[in-house]
DNA sequence: GATGAATGAGTGTTCATTCAT
DNA sequence: GATGAATGAACACTCATTCAT
């Protein structure tokens, strides 16, 4: 049996505030509000405000974890991997853009308290993989030569950052709506121009 | 005559909070408390937590602008302006890593209520020529084609996120204090490979 | 017909919680806890927490009541009657210590709304003429001479409050519980003294 | 300097609340009503509300200990500090009815967590003496043989007890407000005769 | 300038209660 | 009979803010 309907929408609303609209302070009050139920309701499900953060922190690190397993392992070619890779974490990143930054956050807050990391064997070995081959692709010089960590970070960070920073591009590059969306979608292969010599 | 050093105080306090330490949930109390003085006193100086808020963002910003300026007019090659660029951004954000999340949170919490964006006519025109001095620069393919502020916005997402997120990279990397330091420090080579082919 | 079981139940846990654990704050929760039951089937039978006090105080009331007559009309001599009323109160208040208590506590709180004093002329009697018996005995010098009230409210301050105030009586005379019970049980012989001259 | 006048208001509010009207289940709000004052002014002078129950707890046991002593340690012959004690001991029980059972009900529930008792020095010396004292009148047999301890217990019940069953007592003997205090006051004589052979 | 006292509005949470099943 | 889901009212507590001194 599935979990209740209702569960899911107080997730699925404190995902909304929390990740897309990047409302970090959001209260009990407002993911009620925005799950269309009582208050009282996210305590009778999820105990207390901070347990459903937990849930939902889980949940998010585990959908990253899929996301770049996915990515990774799915494209013929290593460029293909790439691309895929970057594709889907921008694609990710439009729609819940404050999810890494709210993670962090959170974690900063909490520290090692509670969560302890996903990270179950399947994931570990397709990074594993994923990490040798990159080794194999530097050698051959297709990407810059530099620890497997380094060049994933750089790779994240270019795809994560400016969603992050939405206000602060739109303002400094005096962007509407409409052309800063154009801007993100662009990155999709203005971003491999970095990776790919 | 300069502004009071208590003022003063009070905003170092704030900066430490919010940017440093990533306390984005910082309370006026906790403010006054990181500052040695009366809770009242924020009220004296600032008149609100949310016009303290928009001074040290106004600060905040200012630093940047100045920072770009600097690190851009500074060197002599063009390879030399981005590298003081790119030391100087993750130095800074070694201090206060939680400086642009923090600026992006809060821009997205009031959108353009506050804050008329720091744009003096002297960054603008150093941005101008800047952008220009890239644009020339692709041509001659020292570095990828690519919207100058698409180029932009990949160095300053590879210097920054990485900060923002520490406690993930730890958690991922299973880095502890000191090897993530190590592997930031790095960066400051390791992001020059992604610009320069 | 009798009570269903599970009605039973509930008022056997709300009992437990109240007059033997002491715990004035038992929520609903806790009884249907207690009881081993659902929430709302306290509502089902007794259609509200107050009800459900009332009828437990009721049953008390009458308990007290019981115990009083059949002490008083059981022993042959007098003094057999006193000690039996003292042995089977102490008894009683070792299982339930916190009742009395928790009645007038009740009581005070709903002053006369709910509950006429259970009264019936079968009790009324039975009191009547061991009031009787009292003032024969106070003329003849067995116990001292006072409004029986007076001398029914002395045995019975006797025994129940050293079993209210357990707490303190341990902390001030520094008693585990082996020694405090120990010293009620010794009470059965030392009220008598008291009594009887 | 003296404590600020708002919090002993705050104190006094709230020891009437709990030991003169018996409402054990008080809210802050209550209190700070009966006080006069904003509801979060109690948690600014006490933090919590169980630290200030700790406190007026703390009061109330040391109140306690003083009357003790000063009753025992006053009178010229022994009759007459058990006068004292008595009458004192229903004094401050016609004010303070609902005080030691209150004081036992926080006893369960918090256990020893909270208190460490009061036992300074000067009063166990003071108690040892009247402990001597007990034993001695016993062996002239003037009151009855009996460890002091049950014999102070008895004491304590009888003068406490008819305090906290006030609204039983009423129902019980039909008696209306003025008659109850009628009855309590001539306690004072009565429980004497029960004391003394 | 600086501070302790005081407050209204709001926060997470609990609770008794109701209702559909 | 019995239960999970849902809610309004209340609770302890926190917070930004004000004010008298």
């Amino acid at each position: 049996m599935k979990e209740s309907a209702t569960k899911e929408n107080i997730k699925v609303a404190a995902k909304n505030l929390f990740f897309k609209k990047g409302n970090i302070h959001a209260t009990t009050q407002d993911i009620a509000k925005e799950a269309g139920v009582n208050r009282a309701l996210i305590h009778y499900y999820f105990s207390s405000r901070e347990q459903l953060l937990e849930v939902i922190l889980r949940d998010a690190l585990q959908d990253i974890s899929k996301r770049l397993q996915n990515a990774v392992s799915s494209g013929s070619s290593f460029e293909e991997k790439i691309k895929n890779f970057v594709s889907s974490y921008i694609d990710e990143a439009i729609e819940f853009p404050f999810m890494e930054s709210f993670i962090a956050s959170e974690f900063n807050r909490y520290s090692d308290i509670h969560i302890s990391f996903v990270s179950d064997t399947t994931t570990n070995s397709v990074m594993e993989g994923f990490f040798k081959e990159l080794l194999i692709e530097m050698k051959k010089g297709t990407i810059p030569s530099m620890s497997p960590e380094q060049f994933l970070i750089n790779i994240t960070s270019m795809c994560s950052f400016p969603l992050i920073t939405k206000p602060l591009i739109q303002k400094s590059f005096n962007m509407d709506d409409k052309a800063y969306l154009e801007f993100i979608k662009n990155r999709k292969v203005e971003i491999l121009k970095m990776i790919f010599k």
